[in-house]
DNA sequence: AGGTACAGCGTACGAGATACAGAGTACCGG
DNA sequence: CCGGTACTCTGTATCTCGTACGCTGTACCT
């Protein structure tokens, strides 16, 4: 009636597999593809996750694969949820100092998969995994009184709020070593000049008429170096600010 | 000595042009193969956009695009500064109300060209649209005292959360689209079910003893329906989240 | 006037996803 | 116990794209 057929690749997720056994057996299971590709991903980023370099890994031909995935967008989707791994036990703690674990948490396995990053446009949070972050938060949340729509809306925050942290300090990264890469084949001297500064562009770039705070920063050396983009200080401060939001709109109603 | 040369995106950026003048003049400039690129984009989502859909847009040949830019990653990096339209005016507005307009308007220019959302991740900004929207929040919070270490957090996070919410909407519309077209193609009869729910697959899909609040959610249609993620309530309401915090920030040290 | 650096472009190649078809295999019903 | 059939695995072929290369012509320089 109203129940519809699931999208293939959320069945799959959940492992609702229709066995009709018949056939030969199957000699793997999505499980071994899905690690294969994951463990590719880390190493060598999604750049190297190709249908091939999984089947190889695994064993197979590369067209194998493809009786269990309908297609490579699909096979990404599922290693998404599967690389997320589970969120922190909540253990009675009291919401904030839970959701602040939670956040971290978050953001730390952002970091640790940064390919994660670039995957998680294109798929709403349907997977196992993904879904059970989601539950934990609204469990933390649940003697707050909030109702469920504002609870949601907390959890969405928080996890963009990993989200763009992670991001931030992945960018970081990637563009000084890529600059320090451009930057070696500039001159006549060969000399590696290390990594280049966020801040350095910047300084060359901008006109302080136009972007006259922006500059001040710059000069100030407020972006700091690549380091300062993975510490904890700065995202501690903006998830406070987040938390102290939050308790102010709790107290607020309570 | 310590001014090295710019990353060859980031110079074509701020027009930057190594001019010497020879040869045959350029029958086109880079702003014009942009916003093609721009255009294509709008129509037909990212993966319209090929050097040679881009060429054709121009009345050029593929190859020719090479003239301007070095490959078609830079021409992507490009575009997305490109697209970016420019901040809104402080008008000497409070620092929150700016603020609060400032992000708004931000989510409004990803949920308006989605595409924006799937190259946020490979470059930092850097570019004079994108930097002039971190200019604007750093002035309207100058009069507050914070440091500017704070005051770009304050930008990021709040730059965070628009894509969050842009990319949260963006992919609820999406999955179900997608779910009403994997439908359509389930069963015996050929009718076409219209848009599934979100929430629809939730249920389906969870247990309840696994994911207790979530099903609770669910049940309680607290994901609503597709339209309630453009709803403008749910934004503020988050948004207004992270300016208490600011706030509470900002009091706190004064 | 003639040289040279640079614009535009046709062709060719290589990578990577996937359609298709053939060959073998294990469970089915009889 | 046996043929049939559905399903597995795989090799080959194709199609789409990005981009290297080299040719041709042109306009500015001296």
């Amino acid at each position: 009636m109203t129940k519809r057929a699931l999208p293939p690749v959320v069945a799959r997720m959940w492992g609702r597999d229709t066995g009709s056994r018949h056939g030969p057996r199957p000699s793997l299971d999505l499980a071994r593809i899905i690690d294969a590709a994951i463990g590719i991903a880390d190493r060598e980023g999604l750049a190297g996750v190709r249908m091939s370099s999984v089947a190889a890994q695994v064993g197979m031909a590369t067209m194998s694969l493809y009786r269990y995935v309908g297609s490579k967008d699909e096979l990404l989707t599922v290693m998404a949820d599967a690389a997320t791994p589970e969120p922190p036990t909540l253990d009675g703690r009291p919401w904030r100092v839970y959701l602040a674990a939670w956040t971290q948490a978050n953001r730390d396995f952002l970091v640790d998969r940064p390919w994660l990053l670039s995957l998680a446009h294109h798929t709403p949070p349907t997977g196992p995994r993904t879904l059970r972050w989601l539950d934990r938060a609204l469990t933390a949340l649940a003697p707050t009184e909030l109702d469920l729509g504002q609870r949601i809306n907390i959890a969405s925050t928080l996890t963009g709020y990993a989200t763009t942290q992670a991001t931030l300090s992945h960018s970081m990264i990637t563009a000084a070593a890529a600059t320090a890469t451009a930057t070696t084949s500039a001159a006549g001297d060969g000399s590696i000049t290390g990594l280049a500064d966020y801040g350095d562009i910047l300084d060359q770039v901008l006109d302080p008429e136009d972007y006259p705070e922006l500059t001040a920063a710059v000069r100030s050396h407020a972006f700091g170096t690549a380091e300062k983009w993975i510490d904890d200080a700065d995202f501690t401060f903006g998830l406070d600010l987040l938390l102290d939001g939050i308790e102010t709109l709790i107290t607020r109603r309570g």
